[in-house]
Formats: structure tokens, sequence, C-alpha cells
DNA sequence: GGTATATGACTTGTGGGTAAGTTACCACCG
DNA sequence: CGGTGGTAACTTACCCACAAGTCATATACC
């Protein structure tokens, strides 16, 4: 029979070479979403086969909820450290702003995972989403209630939609940066500071 | 042979049934993306067989290319005529997305059509989604960089990553606005402005 | 020899796209 | 006024490519 590359090497152990599978999968997910990515593409840039990626995440599925898991969790973490913070208002989201360009700065795609409107609605994938988008939702929600508060405003639907809002303005910064790969996350810290800035006193004033 | 019903009545003329598809191909392409809508639903909530779509737009890209264009024109020409007004600053914002709101009161999802990360890249498609995007891009870039310059801010990189951040406030209202399907158009101004209000005066003041 | 690690070759389901035929309307001719 | 061909509107039934998922098998280490 036809020699077989690598078939049956003891080669990397399994722990290890999850993780590899898991940092590829993620940059093709967050590259171009659940529908849009293939597992035999994952596994050939993985340098293995595919059957080894359902030996160890049993679906396709199961390999994106297991993307999402690290992912979620990594976010997570960062955006609850700079919540337990003592900083409020528009500091706390530049501050938080700064967590994510750090977190994210060799894996800027990996945001994306937690926004893909393609992913499937299966309960089990439904269930780690739900999991992490509701823990940074809830803590995205408690940033802005603060900063509203600080300007008078209580209204759970003006709340609701700023924070739909806020979610959104981190999207576009992360989507910008990935698009501008030559910026480092010290350089995005320093533009989103400087627009602020700008945004928040000069020209405020001068079109009132 | 078995009856067909319907089959080769006259029925409807081509140009009424071709508008009534992309209305319901628009919704479909809205909510689901590209790649997670598929054209035998999207012929059977018209009431019509998948050949009679094929018939009409040669293929599913051809469909999605006309959504396209009539959700570019409709944005494009209603963000022009704000543009073309004498509003500036954060006042030109506002009133931009008022007059988002306003057209797209009964057809929300269309602003999600845009802005599909599973659109195909053929050339077909790329070059309807360049055409319109290009344009509203245009128009954005020239309004932030008004406001920007009134801040003292004339960086490139930083009116660029402005813009990005504009879009993406727009794109979440939008999100939020589907979500909650009761609020209507004046709602949404109303909102607008209260928040823009609150953020811009107060909460200013209060964090610095 | 048993077990973990791995694979080539397969099956299967889904969805884009097509071929061929059916019915209704209309214009024209006798 | 009735037949008759042409054409527009529409369908059923099919093909086929591609990607998810599986199976039988092979190698390496202890």
């Amino acid at each position: 029979m036809a020699a077989r590359p690598n078939a049956g090497t003891k080669g990397v152990p399994r722990a290890e070479r999850e993780r590899q599978i898991l940092a590829i999968a993620s940059v093709a997910f967050g590259t171009h979403g659940f529908v849009g990515t293939n597992v035999a593409d994952v596994a050939r840039a993985a340098g293995i086969s595919k059957p080894l990626v359902y030996a160890y995440f049993g679906s396709k599925e199961g390999l994106y909820a297991a993307c999402l898991d690290r992912a979620g969790e990594l976010l997570g973490d960062e955006i609850e450290r700079v919540a337990r913070g003592d900083v409020v208002g528009l500091e706390r989201g530049v501050r938080t702003l700064e967590g994510m360009f750090g977190v994210l700065e060799d894996q800027r795609h990996v945001w994306r995972l937690l926004h893909d409107r393609s992913a499937p609605s299966t309960p089990e994938v439904a269930a780690v989403v739900a999991a992490h988008t509701d823990r940074i939702h809830a803590l995205a929600h408690e940033g802005v209630s603060e900063l509203l508060a600080l300007a008078g405003v209580r209204d759970a639907l003006d709340v609701s939609a700023m924070t739909a809002t806020w979610l959104g303005i981190v999207d576009s910064l992360m989507d910008w940066w990935v698009a501008h790969p030559e910026q480092s996350a010290a350089d995005m810290v320093e533009r989103v500071t400087r627009l602020v800035a700008a945004l928040f006193t000069d020209a405020a004033g001068a079109t009132r």
C-alpha cells in the first residue's frame, strides 16, 4: 500500500496538538465566520488530517465551541480585571480598550468570534456563546450605566441602546485594527485617547 | 399527469415579481447573511419556485447583487441628501441617523446587507459592494473630517479610525433597533438626541 | 501484543444550478 | 368569430459539487 507520510507517528502529545488546532481554528472562524470555514482547511493548516480534528473535538460545532470558550474566557477575564479597578466613566472605557488591545495584540481576529452572525443556534454552541456574551454584556452594561448615571440618564432602554453602541464601537475599532496590522496595541491606545480627548472637549463645545 | 398548481398562470408581470422577490430576499440576506440564505427558501417565501428566481436574477450572487443595489442606492441617496445640507459636526451625525431611521423604518435589516462578511468576493458582487460602500464611506469620511477638524485633529489615520467607529455606531444602533421592533423611527431619533446631549455635555465634564 | 496517534478513502446530506415540459395569454389569419 | 402559432410565466424533477462526518487500517512506542 502507498506510504502514508507521518501516519502513526506518535508525534506531539494530545494537549499540545489541541492548543495548536484551536489557535489555527480561531483564526479561520474569526476571519471567515462559522459557515465560511471548512474543517478540512483547518486540518491542513495545522498540518494534520481531518479525522484527527474530529477525534479531538467531535464535530465542527465542538471545535467552534472550544474556540469560543478560549476567546470568551480571555476577553471576559480582561474586561473584568479592568472593571474591578476604580476607574469610571469615559476613563473606564478607554482602560477597557487598552486591556483588549493588549490581550489581542497577536490574535486580533479573536474578537469577532463572539459576534459571528453565522454561528449555528444549536444548544451546544448557543449555550457557550450565551455564557460569554452575557458576561461581557453585563460588564459593559455596568460601565455604561455608571457613565450615563453621571450624566443624569437612567432610562433602561437608553442604557441598553448605549451599551449596544459601546460594544459596536469596540467592534469597529477591532476591525480597523485588523485592517491596519502595522499599528501596535500602544499605538491604538494613544489614538483612542487622542480621539476621546478631542471629541469630548473641543468638538462638543465647537458645535453647540 | 399530476395537476401543477398555478403552473403557467400568466400571473404577475415580471417587473412586479422582481420587486417582490427582492424585498423578500433582502430580508433573508440581511437576517442570515449571504451564505446562511438559501435560494429555495427565498423562492418558497415569495410563493414561487426556485427556477423562476434563477430566470430573473441568473444566480444567487445575481440576486444578492440586485438586493445590494437597491439597498445601497436607498441608503446612499439619503446620506447624501443630509450631507448636502448645511449641518456640521455632531448635529450632522444625528441628522444622518434620523434619515437612516426614516428610510429603514419598515426594512431595518437592510442596513446589514452592506456589511455582510460572508458576501462572496467574486468580481460581480465585489464591484457592487465596493460601489455603494465606497460612496457611503466617502460621505462618512467627509462628515467625520469636518467634526475632527473642529477639534483640531487632522491626522489621516485618526480620521480613518474615527470614520470606522462612526460606521460601527450606526451599525450597532441598527442592530439594537432590529432587536426592539416596538421602537419607532421617531423614538430612535429622540433617544439618540438624548444620549448625545448627555454624553457631550454632562458626562464629559463630570469625568474630567 | 496492546494502545495511542494518525491517516486515505469512503458515505451522505445539502444546496446551487439546469433541462424539459406545461399552461395561459395574445396577435394574427382565415 | 374560431383556430393557431408564438411567447411569457411557471413548474417538477433532476444533476452535481462540495463539505461534514465515518471507517477500516497503518505505524510507533512501551
